[in-house]
DNA sequence: AAAGTAAGTAAATATTTATTTACTAATGAA
DNA sequence: TTCATTAGTAAATAAATATTTACTTACTTT
């Protein structure tokens, strides 16, 4: 039996993550996709179902998955307060801004359907996926330096304001001063732990 | 000269917001469309020169004009810091979750090329849409009261966690319990001004 | 080394899609 | 009223697209 070739299966995942970063998702057709990767258009079916099934597959494995090693790296539930806020944010900066493909499609996540579905069904939002953020989180409700809300409104302003600036940082990367320095992150590490502390 | 018929005009209009909030951006097409609104596609090449013409005519026009419109609805650039918070929270947040077209939108805003590029052309981040924002802000930087950042970072902690749980609002909208509540909002306001004030 | 088998290819297909063509309808100006 | 003109329609078209068909290749097993 032939073996499969596995630099095919790679250049598939990381052309489509190209694709998808320069001309966005709905520029992605899979006749492009073999072009740039190299292949028939046959091969990709032979490695996925169809195109949706392509999609959901490195959305969950190549994004999702690595987003969540990588914002966790050296992070520890049982870290202070404004410790594990540093260590969240220079993670999530670090990572989103190295990998744009995974930036450009945690936000197609949150517009296109197919992607958001998948985003529930993982349940990225409510622990399956970044657990120990969730306990870390618990364990401060618990210990009463930080509100009593639902975990979904500590989440919201523990990172929601950095996806706001990686995005400023892509869509502006022509801009004479970058915005996301040193001095900046710190500040809003700040802001943040001023802001959720009670 | 037969004279324009309005009412197909709205229907366009209306059409193209709902299939867009109900099916994703991806999946509205112009036959589709001209078949929801009960016209012959013919009609939208009328009305509009092509599809990106479409898409870029309702974005600005029935999107960004009316969001700036809400979100600064009763906002004077001479309220009080707190003050201006509250009000900018609570119109966002009704005005997006009683507009789910607009929320998805501005949502692809952030991924679609397309729209994403009318967001920057618009200046919608520099100031020529939400410039009683910026004006606000800067005064509060010049009085000392919030810190001497990036206009950019401002923006981002003002804004962006209420547009992460409005997402949730309309996500999980078989939630028992529903996420923006009165008491949730009064909270999420006290902890951005908290972050914010130096 | 020969057979068997999955991997891979080039080209085709069937469908969908944006846009146009060729026509009809309705209205204000003359 | 009749003409000129734009609004509007149904159906066609041409291009693009996801997926398949029919075939070839290369490797493992025997």
């Amino acid at each position: 039996m032939r073996p499969r070739n596995f630099d095919k299966e790679d250049a598939i995942r990381e052309m489509t993550l190209k694709i998808i970063a320069e001309e966005g998702l709905e520029n992605l057709t899979m006749q492009k996709l073999a072009k740039a990767a190299n292949i028939s258009p046959r091969t990709i079916y032979i490695k996925y179902e169809n195109k949706e099934d392509l999609l959901i597959k490195i959305f969950v494995e190549e994004i999702l998955e690595f987003y969540e090693t990588a914002v966790l790296w050296g992070f520890s539930e049982t870290m202070d307060f404004a410790g594990g806020v540093q260590k969240l944010w220079q993670n999530t900066a670090f990572y989103l801004m190295s990998n744009r493909p995974s930036f450009v499609l945690m936000q197609y996540g949150k517009s296109s359907p197919l992607l958001n579905k998948v985003f529930q069904e993982k349940n990225i939002q409510q622990g399956q996926y970044f657990g120990p953020i969730h306990r870390w989180l618990q364990r401060h409700i618990e210990a009463g330096l930080i509100r009593d809300l639902p975990m979904e409104v500590h989440r919201a302003f523990l990172l929601s304001p950095l996806l706001d600036l990686v995005n400023e940082y892509f869509e502006y990367s022509d801009r004479p001063v970058q915005i996301i320095t040193p001095k900046v992150m710190a500040e809003c590490c700040e802001m943040v732990i001023k802001g959720m502390l009670k």
